[in-house]
RNA sequence: GGGAGCAUAGCUCAGUUGGUUUAGAGCAUCUGCCUUACAAGCAGAGGGUCCGCGGUUCGAACCCGUGUGCUCCCACCA
């Protein structure tokens, strides 16, 4: 078979994903093995793959990948969640192109076209994932607002009812005037605008008058109070007296709070609670009057008393006017401030009051605080632990209405007077209502369910379970075996969002941590840095870069530029290292194929000249090799259990490029059109599978390619178990490495004295155990391109000299020696070694180091004096005779 | 404003409890090679005041203090 001369992954990638889908490799069902459970987190289903999607889910893969291949029972649960903000902006933006309005449409309407919608586009995502090649196990995709899960939603509503964690309470929301509704915040879009900052006097009822500053002027007629900081000597006489609003005469409270500035304004603060935040706060705490001055259109309500009925922005002209003419206008400056906009209608969003229904969170948080700080939940990174710490000691209750149709409807029914109950059903809350209000006759037309729905993570809150129906159906076979999950692979914005919330959920509902380990991805940027958005467009389009380098040159790219804990910034020359290493992988096979095609004979290899498996050189390489490949592999299991992928990565990398490529098939290639021994050739086979069973969890496509194109196989990588680990010999390692090291010191030697590659050089060593290096000649003869290896006991005349430790190196070539810069070097090599000396010297000499150190660190400068001492004492040979 | 984190080669990062490190890797750079798997390659090399200052210690990239610069999260200021 013709191998291309690049590897070409496309038609590779899809052939085998769609093998393993056949196979069922992915799909998992209980047994006696032991789980690995990681539930995704589910994106949204308005979602398209980017960067960050890429590498979270390339992570999960790696960690699925490689617990499969180490026997345990691998499922990888894949969802998506209804993300209700997001999806309802897109359905009510695809209305908006089809000339529909929401307001044009019922709420069963509008919800047909939400699904509708999410049928069509809400699957793109988990087609994405498998072009990268994400094993997931895809009969048991979930969905947040699935029935099942749906009603699981409700049950926990109703649950925390009855516990007394959720209450009704009021918070400050984001009002669109035009729309008559709620906005996220993530609708609000702020601007910087050139505002005014009104200096308007308040009578004091004792006579004066106290200034306040402010840049809406309209509010005053909702003021309860003003504030000043108690530290504030200008205004010390001034607390507990009272003030009048101006134009309607409000007698209000003059009360000290830090909360106010000294240096803003005039350090004297006007307080309306219906209409800032903050001050809305303040008036809880001194239970001020909540005077709501606007209607939802934006017009000036009753309780303003004047303006009623008229535009906010108009009256605020009028009030200044009015203002000034009474007298009131202190002074009147330019001020830039943010103003928050309406995304929807770009009308300035008003801060309203509003009725909300809340999770009080301080018993939620006790037991989940402790798990992640006695590390029975690990967080990778730990220095995530500070942070979460932080957030839940001092956490704040959730707001978990939204007002919006897409999502889980909040189960509480309302009479006309708005008595309410809270139930699983309609029926239910008609029961429970009929005994509250005491009247028999009420029926369900009398009653009317909220209409708001739950904030999206009261739903992926219970994600870990619930994908196992641990709640829909208690104590099944699957949530009993499968959890707690194992690994939860996440990004670090959204620790407090849901990473807490389902450690919350956990211990609550399942009374069980939902993870052992949270690993912590990080943020994918681009090359200067910046956040990928859309707005920038510095997201790159991923389904076109698995186009161009394959996927798993895109898997390697993400990984090796991904430091655990660290953001990545991402650059496309990382995805060409990936191809590259494609490229590296696909060449090392071709050679292992030419050589099958010349396995050696029985005659050839009873030739005289032949090499086999048996000599001293070759089996040298092969013994090296297979004890860096055990060693290497231990390593990469330590780090790949420590979380440590993209270093467990590199490492691998180094092992198949550096010792398996760019050593060790150079070791044992044969010569030029020779046959190769079948000993060696089988078993750089056996290294060559080896060697792609550690990287498969990585690059899970490739490396199946090449293990089924290196030899018939009966079985497939994906679900192949990982060989075992034998314990290396650090012996062999030691002498390979000076080999290296020999060999790199002859080819500088060679290039500094600009012997051509092609010129044989005649090498004579002189060291004191010469048998250790007869037993590498061949390979070091190879290496060097050097016609004969000799030994001596003394300098030889005309040659180049290299020292590698106590060893020295005479190379005989047909050309001038350049004995100046020959002696520059050793001099220069003299100058560090006796430098290095010194500093050593000086340790040794110091008395109390001698006294105070641990024995075995004096014994270790102890050799580094004498090994210093013998290098120094070489080069000084070496030197006498240039 | 409250909190958290980071600072080591041109870039991105390793560097375990302070001592085999006058500091390692990948990428980039430079030099020489179209050598019979691979020029998307091979061989080799150069490159660092471990952010500044002070302290602890026999010994500091590592511990403590302080200054500077950057990043993120929360609240956003009338």
């Amino acid at each position: 078979m013709e191998l291309s001369k690049n590897y070409l992954p496309t038609p590779i990638e899809s052939k085998w994903y769609e093998h393993w889908l056949s196979n069922n490799y992915f799909a998992s069902t209980p047994d006696n093995r032991e789980p690995y459970t990681v539930v995704i987190p589910p994106p949204n289903v308005t979602g398209v793959l980017h960067m960050g999607h890429c590498l979270n889910n390339t992570i999960q893969d790696i960690l699925i990948r490689r617990a499969r291949m180490r026997g345990k029972n691998a499922c990888w649960v894949p969802g998506t969640d209804h993300a209700s903000i997001a999806t309802e902006a897109k359905v009510v933006a695809m209305l908006r192109e089809r000339g529909i309005t929401k307001s044009s449409l019922s709420r069963e309407e509008f919800l047909a076209y939400a699904w509708e919608w999410k049928e069509k586009y809400g699957g793109i995502i988990l087609q994405q994932l498998r072009k990268i090649g994400c094993s997931l196990d895809w009969d048991r995709t979930s969905f947040t607002m699935d029935p099942d899960y749906y009603q699981s939603v409700i049950q926990v509503f109703n649950d925390l009812y009855k516990k007394g964690h959720i209450y009704r309470g009021k918070r400050m929301i984001n009002w669109d005037v035009r729309a008559k509704t709620a906005l996220s915040d993530e609708e609000v879009i702020f601007k910087e605008v050139q505002s005014k900052l009104y200096f308007i006097n308040y009578d004091l009822e004792e006579g004066g008058s106290i200034t306040i500053a402010t840049v809406r002027p309209e509010t005053i007629l909702g003021d309860a109070a003003i504030c000043v900081n108690p530290n504030d000597e200008r205004y010390k006489h001034l607390h507990g007296k009272f003030a009048f609003v101006p134009l309607i005469k409000r007698k209000v409270k003059i009360i000290p709070d830090e909360y106010v500035t000294l240096d803003f304004g005039t350090g004297a603060l006007k307080v309306t609670p219906a209409h800032d935040m903050n001050d809305y706060q303040l008036g809880q705490k001194y239970q001020l009057e909540i005077i709501d001055t606007m209607n939802d259109d934006g017009t000036m309500s009753q309780a303003a008393q004047l303006y009623i009925g008229e535009e906010r922005f108009e009256v605020r002209k009028k009030i200044v006017a009015d203002l000034t003419s009474a007298g009131h206008i202190n002074k009147i400056e330019e001020y830039t401030n943010q103003v928050g906009f309406s995304e929807r209608t770009d009308v300035v969003v008003e801060p309203r009051l509003s009725l909300q229904w809340w999770v009080s969170m301080k018993d939620l948080a006790t037991p989940a605080l402790s798990a992640v700080m006695n590390d029975e939940i690990h967080f990778h990174p730990a220095k995530f632990k500070n942070l979460y710490r932080h957030w839940m000691e001092n956490i704040k209750d959730w707001c978990i209405s939204r007002q919006l149709w897409w999502g889980h409807r909040i189960p509480a029914w309302y009479t006309l007077d708005g008595t309410f109950a809270v139930a699983s059903n309609a029926e239910e809350a008609l029961t429970q209502l009929k005994i509250a209000t005491k009247n028999n006759e009420l029926s369900l037309t009398d009653i009317r369910q909220d209409d708001d729905c739950l904030d999206t993570w009261f739903s992926s809150w219970l994600w870990p379970f619930e994908v196992f129906k641990g709640l829909s159906d208690p104590g099944n076979k699957e949530v009993n075996y499968y959890y707690p999950t194992n690994t939860l692979v996440t990004a670090p914005e959204i620790i407090f969002f849901w990473v807490a919330r389902m450690i919350m959920a956990g211990f609550e509902f399942k009374q069980e941590q939902p993870f052992k380990d949270v690993y912590f991805t990080g943020i994918v940027r681009d090359k200067q840095g910046r956040k990928m958005s859309k707005s920038l467009g510095n997201s790159p389009d991923l389904l076109g870069l698995i186009d161009v380098y394959g996927a798993d040159a895109v898997r390697f790219g993400i990984m090796i530029a991904s430091p655990a804990g660290n953001d990545i910034l991402f650059d496309e020359s990382a995805l060409e290292q990936g191809r590259n290493f494609n490229n590296k992988l696909w060449n090392a096979l071709k050679l292992v194929k030419m050589w099958e095609a010349r396995i050696a004979t029985a005659e050839e290899s009873a030739h005289s000249n032949f090499v086999t498996i048996a000599d001293e050189t070759e089996g040298f390489a092969i013994n090296w090799f297979e004890n860096r490949l055990n060693k290497v592999a231990k390593e990469v299991d330590d780090l790949l259990s420590q979380f440590k992928l993209n270093e467990a990565l590199k490492t691998v990398y180094s092992l198949i490029w550096d010792d398996f490529c760019s050593w060790y098939l150079e070791w044992v290639k044969p010569g030029f059109e020779q046959p190769i021994d079948a000993a060696i050739y089988h078993k750089t086979v056996n290294y060559f599978e080896r060697l792609m069973e550690i990287l498969h969890p990585f690059m899970p496509f490739i490396t199946e390619e090449i293990y089924h194109l290196l030899k018939d196989q009966n079985d497939d990588l994906c679900v192949k178990q990982f060989q075992p680990i034998s314990t290396p010999n650090e012996v062999i390692l030691h002498s390979g490495e000076i080999l290296k090291q020999v060999i790199t010191a002859l080819r500088d030697a060679r290039n500094k004295n600009q012997i051509k590659p092609k010129d044989l050089i005649q090498l004579y060593i002189q060291t004191p155990n010469s048998s250790s290096y007869q037993s590498i000649e061949s390979i070091l003869k190879k290496q060097i391109n050097a016609h004969s290896i000799s030994y001596t006991n003394s300098a030889v005349n005309n040659t180049i000299l290299v020292n590698v430790e106590k060893d020295k190196f005479y190379i005989e070539a047909e050309r001038q020696l350049d004995t100046v810069a020959m002696k520059a070097g050793l001099l220069k090599d003299l100058a560090y070694e006796q430098n290095f000396l010194v500093s050593v010297m000086k340790k040794l000499n110091n008395e109390k180091f001698v006294a105070n150190a641990k024995p075995d660190v004096i014994v270790l400068e102890r050799k580094k004096q004498s090994d210093a001492e013998a290098r120094i004492k070489t080069i000084e040979e070496s030197l006498q005779g240039i």
